[in-house]
DNA sequence: TCGGACTGTTAACGCAGTGTGAAACCGCGT
DNA sequence: ACGCGGTTTCACACTGCGTTAACAGTCCGA
């Protein structure tokens, strides 16, 4: 979809102080990360999306880094992106625990090599799945009805995730109440056309200050999802 | 299926001929394997059981790796498990195709190094036929009937593990209790959506306290393996 | 044949979600 | 400045949904 996706996600670092050669490849993917010391250190540090994946080096404590591994794989509930970084000589202690990672990286590592590696990982995890509709910050995933904004995970209730998922189906467009009323409500219902207007108003409220000016209003016409400058179809 | 493949696979190799250090990690890890020099080579040298994988040069001539990769990829019908070996300079040649492969190697490699990704490749394809689906700290055995959560088994009822594994069959997505019924129950079942929501709060109830929200309630909609938010809530 | 485990049904209950009215607020034209 | 139509916001009542517990039927092994 989006050709460069805004790097929401963050990813766990371990351990710290992290090499500088390390900082410059995540910088240069902007890529976001936070270095940890331990899981505990982990867990207080997690971003409100949850981890996005984790740069475990091996040498130097590898039994923490194994355990990290472990907290990360069981943790995060879709498939966790985590990639090893090893030396040669720690590599048969990873040989042992496969399942713990996705993918591994020899130290000292080619800035070109881990590039790869990671754009390879962080692409398959954040799947390219269907059934996900995006707008501006917002992510709309039907299959799991989950919604989300700047990474930030939304809670709302059917109706307003109806609403939200019909109007971001036709992104720019205005809705009139009564089209919004027979549409998302259905066909056949009667009731106020200020039904609307309070579930556009939570709906505006979870999306939060910043974000409330995503759905638009037309005076006495409807609403839209989209401000001005947006070009809609 | 095969638990421990009694190593009859054969892995393509190119080019002919290969290098020394290559053969010797072949030989340890007795895996089976022939050079060709084409794709229409690749085609008259296939084994019976098609090929198991391939491991292809990209350096010398980085056209033919990557139509030999297209073609090996469009051959087997599963998950092609191709192992590409490249040089630094040659890694871009690469990025752009990433589709086209499983994992990649830095040359001139590290033994262990080949030998880990090889096995680790292997595994996966070969061995992919995992008999444990594993979601966050839930962990199902299909062919035991046994369940875990945080190691600790769960003893399940017929029909509760049937549930929990549909809905571990696609974690994160939401199920409406008609399509529970006629997937879990069966095609023709006729019975009160009740008998879902009871089922759902025994396995609730069977999973602890503590991961009793692992199964989450879409309210007017169905149910969903996998909590609220994506994080922490 | 009996007994216990598993499964499905029913009904009561609590509450989140939803809709409604009214009041405050705003933009806009006169 | 004023007034008007429309919109935002709030509080409240109600409805429908999910939860829960208790019960009845069924299957299967001892």
């Amino acid at each position: 979809m989006s050709p460069k996706p805004t790097q929401n996600q963050t990813v766990l670092i371990y351990p710290t102080p992290m090499g500088s050669g390390l900082t410059k490849v995540l910088d240069y993917l902007n890529i976001g990360w936070k270095a940890v010391t331990d899981a505990s250190n982990a867990e207080t540090l997690e971003p409100a999306g949850g981890w996005s994946g984790g740069i475990i080096t091996v040498d130097g404590n590898p039994a923490m880094a194994l355990r990290l591994a472990e907290w990360l794989q069981s943790r995060s509930e879709d498939k966790a992106a985590t990639l090893m970084l090893t030396s040669a000589e720690a590599l048969p202690e990873l040989a042992d625990n496969t399942d713990l990672f996705d993918d591994f990286c020899l130290t000292p590592f080619h800035p070109a090599e881990l590039e790869a590696r990671l754009e390879h990982m962080l692409r398959r995890t954040t799947g390219d799945e269907e059934s996900i509709i995006n707008f501006g910050p917002l992510s709309l995933n039907v299959e799991t009805y989950q919604a989300m904004v700047d990474g930030r995970s939304l809670d709302l209730t059917y109706m307003e995730y109806e609403l939200l998922r019909f109007l971001a189906a036709s992104p720019g467009k205005v809705f009139s109440r009564e089209v919004l009323l027979s549409e998302v409500w259905g066909y056949d219902y009667y009731g106020g056309a200020r039904t609307v207007d309070v579930h556009i108003r939570r709906l505006r409220s979870k999306l939060g200050e910043e974000h409330a000016n995503l759905i638009s209003t037309i005076r006495s016409v409807g609403y839209r999802l989209g401000s001005a400058s947006w070009g809609g179809n």
